[in-house]
DNA sequence: AAATTAGGATACCATATGGTATCCTAATTT
DNA sequence: AAATTAGGATACCATATGGTATCCTAATTT
C-alpha cells in the first residue's frame, strides 16, 4: 500500500552544495546520528535534518533507529543512474576532448589506476 | 570587468528533467534555434529559453547569433566536474556492489555480458 | 515599404526550497 | 521520579524556480 513516490530523484538531491557535502561526509564516516552531523555544518539541526531526509527520500542515505538518536549512513545505489545518465556524453568527449578525459581518470593524482574501463572499446 | 559568477553550476543545471532533455535534443541535433526546440516540449518557447539560458549559465549550452535567430549547441565540459565528482564513490561501489557496475557499463542491455561473474578484480 | 517572424525582456504567478524558531515526545541520565 | 537530551513535526519566512502572457526590437519576407 502506498508506493511512495520518491518526490526527490537523485538529480535534485545532489543539486543542492550542502548535499553533497552531507554524502562525503557519511561516506568516510560511516553512519551517523543527527547530532554529530549537525556540528559540520553553519546550519541548524533542523535544516540539517531537512536535507537528510531529501537525501533518504532519493535513497541516497539510509536512516535506522537506535535508542532516542536517528543515525544515517550514506547509500551510493541511486548514483548509478546519474552514471547512466553521464553515459550518453561519453561519445562526445572521446570526439572532442580526449586529453581532459585525464582529468577523470585521476581526480586527486593518487595512483595511475585506469579508472574508467575504457580497454579496448571498438570505434 | 564583470567576471559574471556563474550563478548556476552543473548540479543545479541537471537537476530538472526538461533541462535533461534539452542536452540530449541538442547532443544529437547539434545544433538548433529555439524555434526548432521548442516543439519537442510541451512549455512555450519563453520557458525553453530560460531552460536554455540556465544551461548556457552554467557552461552546458554555447548560444550562437546566426541573423535573427540564435542557435544553441550542447558543450559536455562541465559535465567532467559532476564526473570527478562522482568519482569520490567509485570505491564505495567497487567494495559492495561489483555486480551492478554492470549496468552502468552497458547502459541499455545490448549483450548478455556475464552478469555476475567477478573476473579476475583484486580483493 | 509593409507584414511577418525570431526571440529577448518584463511583469507576474504559484509552488518549491532552504532556512529558522518553537513545541512535543520518547529515550537516557541523574 | 525528575531533568536532560535527541530529534521529529509544525508553522512560518524569504527567495528561487518553472511557468505564462505580453510587449518590443531586429531580421527576414513579401
Amino acid at each position: 500500500m502506498g508506493l511512495q513516490k520518491p518526490k526527490h530523484d537523485v538529480y535534485q538531491a545532489i543539486a543542492d552544495p550542502t548535499r553533497r557535502q552531507l554524502l562525503l561526509l557519511l561516506q568516510d564516516a560511516g553512519e551517523l546520528p543527527l547530532k554529530e552531523v549537525t556540528p559540520h555544518f553553519a546550519i541548524t539541526r533542523a535544516a540539517v535534518s531537512k536535507h537528510l531526509h531529501v537525501l533518504t527520500d532519493a535513497g541516497l542515505v539510509r536512516e535506522r533507529k537506535v535508542g532516542r538518536e536517528t543515525r544515517y549512513r550514506m547509500d551510493p545505489d541511486p548514483l548509478l543512474e546519474l552514471r547512466r545518465w553521464l553515459a550518453f556524453f561519453d561519445l562526445y568527449w572521446e570526439n572532442k576532448l580526449s586529453a581532459l578525459k585525464l582529468l577523470v581518470e585521476e581526480p586527486e593524482g593518487e595512483g595511475p589506476a585506469e579508472i574508467g574501463s575504457d580497454g579496448g572499446s571498438s570505434s
